[in-house]
DNA sequence: TTAGAAATGCTCGTTTTGAGCATTTCTACA
DNA sequence: TGTAGAAATGCTCAAAACGAGCATTTCTAA
């Protein structure tokens, strides 16, 4: 085989660029870090903070990442880990879309923060600031009904601009799939596929950015969620869905605690991250059985009631169990 | 702000690689598509099939993923999915190590093949040829209690080279969690995490490839496993683990059907994939209850008993269920 | 004809899960 | 100094899911 695939005379040049998508959960409230950009051409300022991968600075990617992250934010985060590498043309818009083109690596920081952290830069917004339509807390997002799926509804009856011979799946259906529509479920890991559903349909800022030639449809109305430069919005996206999923199967959850805690803090960090829909003495029953916790033997009065329990991380159910987590079933009421 | 972090002068030359992990079924054996390339500094021959990304001629990562293969193969797949973006230095052994840094994004394809087709290059090779280890058909592999343990545990008993902070889980404990030792379980989705603690100990080809300054513990005894080309080993890896965890709830496992099946193929594609441990019956309950497949009236016949009812891939159950997928337990016996 | 091999149908005890009632023990305030 | 209100915690119970195995049906091959 005389193939020699990474030779330099073929080697494009490509930008690598590095975006963390660094989530905690504060009052209760999800939240990422934020810095503010000058503005695009839509008008979006919001960015996750990002810099390009140097191999001759960074010895890794998430090195790399690290690096960016403390001299834009001043923060250091414990964990991190990789989401996905986004490269279509198009997504990453710049004022001169020429070569070298951008391929951008997402990943997902979590940390603990307290009222005192303060920040060098950037700031701590609620993710829901990004997709209302997600904000299931009280009840069920009005924005859901008022706006998303009216004209969503209208995007899955017009035709498809261009035939599409490799997506067989009606617009119809993939909305039902993504937003639950008639007699669907919804599921709260599928933020990434409605964000991309609601980008096709042109109702997010970033397409009618990154697509001002076609003839986006629904232009009437106002975009929804507050818009990010480039592709930030998508990673944060995938971020949301892959911690959504992950604290099921993984005890990434303690990422976001602080050492010790009582059960029902417990409880309200992963209904910041799911959604509120626990059933308090379940999910106690859960993480005591699965043995994530253990008690530290002391108290926390002052709670509105009578005095809680402290627990801990119990770092040994690593060791014994293939997948720990908070295996709350996806998807209910 | 005045940061402009994607800037021509700081931009730095990246080459990417795109790397497949196709995965296939042939004769209840699970199988890879490799190519033959010329042999790297510790011989190692095997190779995924690969190719730079070029954006001048690629409008999308996966596409040009598409084309290479094409290309070297002449095959073209349905399914994929990106798995990972691997871009440590020295995990990419090139003669030259100098810049251009290589970053290798690794993807996953599955495909079905029948008796009759036929591959302009390269071809399907058992994966256990390059993890033995991970090879639970008939039984507990011999080689892990022969070769693998013995050698784990003396590189367990060694004290690590560099002072590790960062790293606070001991040696013995991480044996236990990728390889089960001491009353741990064996999760046969931690195909990568095993792989990656051969290579830190020195007991894969590859580590001693790419770190031969070190003193690399284990010298003795042949190295385990088939090594393959770069990180391509360390992405097959990554491909195995994701498709041992997602056929469990997506459902995937029907790219490697043809299109109508009886149960009992289809379970045996099932312990392929994961390793045989499926009680027929509640495997039937399972996939019947769930709605995964229907009937399509057709019996098989010649199937060494009873004639076996065919089934199909039922579509529709990507619209009814958040997480539909063979819902088989991690980690039995 | 019959043994052997699968496919299929069904049962049954155990575990897990969803839901809610009841009790304990704080704080705030009349 | 009670007492209402709010949480925390303990416990029960029925339904659903799960693991295991027995029994029956219906082919093929000798």
């Amino acid at each position: 085989m005389r193939r020699e695939p990474l030779s330099r005379k073929e080697a494009p040049s490509v930008e690598i660029g590095l975006n963390a998508a660094i989530v905690s959960v504060h009052n209760d409230e999800p939240v990422v870090l934020v810095v503010r950009e000058t503005a695009d051409t839509i008008g979006a300022t919001d960015s996750l903070p990002y810099g390009p991968f140097s191999p001759r600075e960074h010895r890794t990617l998430e090195g790399g990442l690290r690096a960016w992250v403390h001299e834009q934010t001043g923060l250091d985060f414990g964990y991190v880990e990789q989401l996905y590498t986004f490269g279509d043309r198009g997504r990453h818009a710049r004022a001169e879309d020429r070569d070298p083109h951008v391929v951008s690596i997402g990943y997902l920081a979590l940390t603990h923060i307290e009222q005192s952290d303060d920040l060098q830069r950037g700031s701590w917004h609620s993710w829901y600031h990004y997709f209302p339509w997600e904000d299931w807390r009280r009840s069920r997002p009005e924005i859901l009904d008022a706006e998303v799926l009216p004209r969503l509804k209208v995007w899955a009856e017009m035709p498809p601009l261009r035939a599409a011979p490799s997506r067989p799946v009606e617009r119809s259906d993939r909305l039902r799939m993504c937003f639950g529509t008639d007699g669907g479920t919804w599921d709260e890991e599928k933020v990434l596929d409605r964000y991309e559903l609601l980008y096709e349909a042109g109702l997010v800022d970033e397409a009618r950015r990154d697509r001002p030639e076609e003839a986006v449809a629904n232009t009437d109305g106002a975009p929804l969620g507050t818009p990010m430069i480039y592709d930030h919005r998508r990673i944060l996206a995938t971020a949301i869905s892959r911690i959504r999923a992950k604290i099921k199967y993984r005890p990434v959850i303690f990422e976001l605690m602080p050492a010790e805690f009582t059960l029902y803090e417990l409880q309200k960090t992963v209904e910041a991250i799911l959604g509120p829909h626990l059933h308090k003495q379940n999910f106690r029953r859960l993480v005591e059985s699965a043995g994530l916790v253990e008690p530290t033997g002391q108290v926390k009065t002052r709670t509105g009631g009578r005095p809680a329990k402290l627990f801990r991380f119990r770092r040994e159910v690593l060791l014994e169990r293939p997948a720990p987590g908070v295996r709350v079933k996806p998807g209910r009421s």
